[in-house]
DNA sequence: GCCGTTTTCGGCCCGACTGTTTTCAGTCG
């Protein structure tokens, strides 16, 4: 959390030392580092009379270009601008957003940012503004010109940015308390399209604090998408049902529930739909669509179509956006129509529809899987005799090689993750407990080490068909040395290394202690290797190509962390080990006996960077295994 | 602002729903 709000400062500090009227020039490079691309290497602008305390800046996260363009784009919503020009910044945001690589880092490397997708010149030259001074001039001219405030009024359902500009024209509305403000006065309804039905809708935005959706862990939807889907497929006149968009892609986070029924009785299924037990509001209903709120405030949108267009209905409400647009440009270049109702020739004739693999059929495309349609290559690679991967499967894995015991801060006992692992159809288990630089988390010593694998040896004795393994998750220290030595690592039959603490160091330092410990023969498996947590905790900063490629030299595995918190190794970097040709363990880090069934997270990351069943470590059988692990 | 069986400018996804209107603009996905 500390590490979170440092961020949060520093970047705060750059915004607003980048807005302020009457400039002079601060260096606030740290000590010892390395000049770099990045931030905290260039020069920032500080308004006079403002106290610096010299700082030691992050780099500039993707996130934050993404940030700015987005808001970008809202100003000129807000001013009426070109629509064009508007996606242009957004679609720009997307890219980056799901780069997957540090935009410094790529400037640092001397690559060609115009190179990527919706990125021109112009575009390519404001990221590298930003990563030199924190801000772009557009942007910050925009912010003086506009009443930035307003981007609040489009939080509110069904106010977008031109109402939310009559309102501020009109009105002189500049924020949510001016416009509430304004209902309760009456002013509202003299207002041209705006009526009794706005005022309301306006009024319980305010009570229920509903701000746009917020986005979640894939984990934390789950029940409320099968507790759904079960309903849909309950319903009276329904053929088939299914929760699309990103929860069907597994994307590590979720915004809402996007969810197709193919039915011939729509008005039937609506009117049994908005009767779901589970919904505290119902936003729209229509004849053959509707959004609810559930009371968990998720929102649920629904489309009902025939069954002749079920198959392109999933496609275009799976996603994701650019998946979907792809195919539709090349029904276009066939001069054909791609909707949610179908492919269709010029004449409107349908040529194919009921079902996705129809769809893709008709496009000479193999049929795609949901985790990879993300417009990534995949549609190329369907277009290719086995072109596609043969994605892992979660019955493919046959062991787990990360997880944690009562002797560290796990809450079950060494034979309740044996038994429970047995039960799973496991052949392997490795017991994984922090070593003794965590000591909130009683990190074991070398010593306590030999005391663990006595207990494990009896315990694999008791329990048949299940091979006990013997590990550790040693800390990398800050200087890259691990908290254990040789001595005390050599027996064990498992080694990862992960991070847990100093986790804002500058990337060259946070690269090198990586380096250093990768160099490390005992450094089997690395694991966790961003220290991100999804929608909590961004990344730490390093050098992620240079790494991987040298974990492949040396021999490390790297892990995918199941934990649906972390998915970690993520899937882009994932995407780009496996490109260089890394091998992969899938483990959970489970603390308890229940966290051992996280293992499907870590296979749909895996699946969502193209990994098969062959690079991945613990697919295999145990002798293979302890082949494939590096030799100590 | 990007892109291009490009080269200098025109095209850029599109359908459902809502509220207020009386045929449509705005919003959303």
């Amino acid at each position: 959390m500390i590490e979170h709000l440092q961020r949060f400062f520093v970047a705060a500090t750059i915004l607003r030392c980048a807005v302020g009227s009457e400039r002079r020039s601060l260096p606030v490079r740290a000590k010892g580092d390395a000049p770099s691309a990045f931030a905290n290497t260039s020069t920032i602008r500080v308004p006079r009379g403002l106290t610096v305390i010299e700082r030691k800046l992050m780099a500039v996260h993707n996130s934050d270009v993404v940030a700015m363009f987005q808001e970008m784009a809202d100003l000129l919503e807000l001013e009426d601008e070109s629509t064009f020009r508007i996606r242009a910044y957004r679609q720009a945001a997307t890219t980056i957003d799901e780069l997957g690589r540090n935009l410094g880092q790529m400037i640092e490397n001397g690559e060609d940012l115009s190179e990527l997708q919706g990125i021109g010149k112009d575009l390519a030259g404001k990221i590298e503004r930003i990563i030199e001074t924190g801000s772009f001039d557009d942007l910050e001219e925009l912010r003086k010109r506009t009443t930035p405030s307003l981007r609040e009024l489009t939080h509110i359902p069904q106010i977008g940015p031109k109402r939310a500009r009559l309102l501020h024209e009109k009105l002189g509305i500049e924020n949510l308390d001016d416009l509430e403000d304004a209902v309760n006065e009456g002013r509202l309804r003299e207002l041209k399209g705006f009526g009794k039905r706005a005022e309301e809708q306006i009024l319980s935005a305010m009570e229920t604090g509903r701000r746009k959706k917020e986005r979640r862990l894939l984990s934390e939807v789950e029940e409320a998408a099968e507790s759904l889907e079960a309903f849909l497929n309950s319903l009276n006149g329904v053929k088939d049902a299914c929760v699309a968009g990103s929860y069907r892609r597994k994307a590590e986070t979720v915004g809402d529930l996007d969810s197709v029924v193919s039915s011939s009785q729509p008005g039937k299924i609506i009117d049994q739909f908005v009767e779901y037990e589970d919904i505290d509001q119902v936003i729209n209903k229509g004849k053959a669509s509707s959004s609810v709120l559930l009371r968990s405030g998720l929102q649920v949108d629904l489309r009902v179509v025939k069954p002749e267009s079920y198959g392109s209905a999933l496609i275009y409400f799976t996603g994701a956006k650019n998946h979907q647009l792809t195919l539709r440009d090349m029904a276009l270049d066939k001069d054909q129509k791609l909707n949610e109702y179908g492919l269709f020739d010029k004449k409107d004739k349908q040529l194919a529809g009921k079902t996705e693999k129809d769809i893709y059929k008709a496009f000479n495309l193999a049929y795609i899987e949901p985790e990879l349609r993300e417009n990534r290559g995949e549609i190329d690679a369907a277009a290719k005799q086995n072109g596609l991967p043969k994605l892992i499967d979660i019955d493919d894995i046959r062991g787990d090689l990360h997880c944690h015991t009562t002797w560290s801060d796990g809450r079950a006992s060494v034979e309740k993750m044996a038994e429970t692992a047995k039960e799973r159809g496991y052949d392997y288990l490795a017991i994984t407990d922090h070593s003794k630089r965590m000591q909130m988390v009683n990190g074991l010593s070398g010593k306590d080490l030999r005391k663990q694998a006595e207990e494990i040896k009896k315990v694999d004795e008791k329990i048949k068909g299940l091979t006990l393994l013997a590990g550790c998750e040693v800390d990398i220290l800050e200087d890259g040395t691990l908290d254990l030595s040789d001595d005390d690592l050599n027996d064990l039959d498992v080694v990862i290394c992960s991070i847990h603490s100093n986790m804002n160091l500058s990337s060259r330092k946070q690269t090198d202690r990586l380096l250093r410990a990768i160099e490390n023969p005992n450094c089997q498996i690395i694991g966790h290797m961003r220290g991100r947590k999804v929608l909590e905790r961004d990344e730490i900063d390093i050098d992620l190509e240079r790494l991987l490629k040298e974990a492949k030299d040396a021999g490390c595995a790297i892990e995918i962390n199941a934990d649906p918190h972390r998915r970690d190794l993520d899937e882009n970097g994932v995407r780009f080990a496996l490109d260089i040709g890394l091998k992969f363990t899938v483990s959970t880090d489970a603390h308890s006996a229940a966290g051992l069934d996280q293992m499907k997270y870590g296979v749909w990351t895996a699946r969502r960077g193209w990994v098969e069943k062959k690079d991945v470590l613990n697919t295999g059988t145990m002798n293979s295994l302890r082949k494939a692990l590096r030799s100590r």
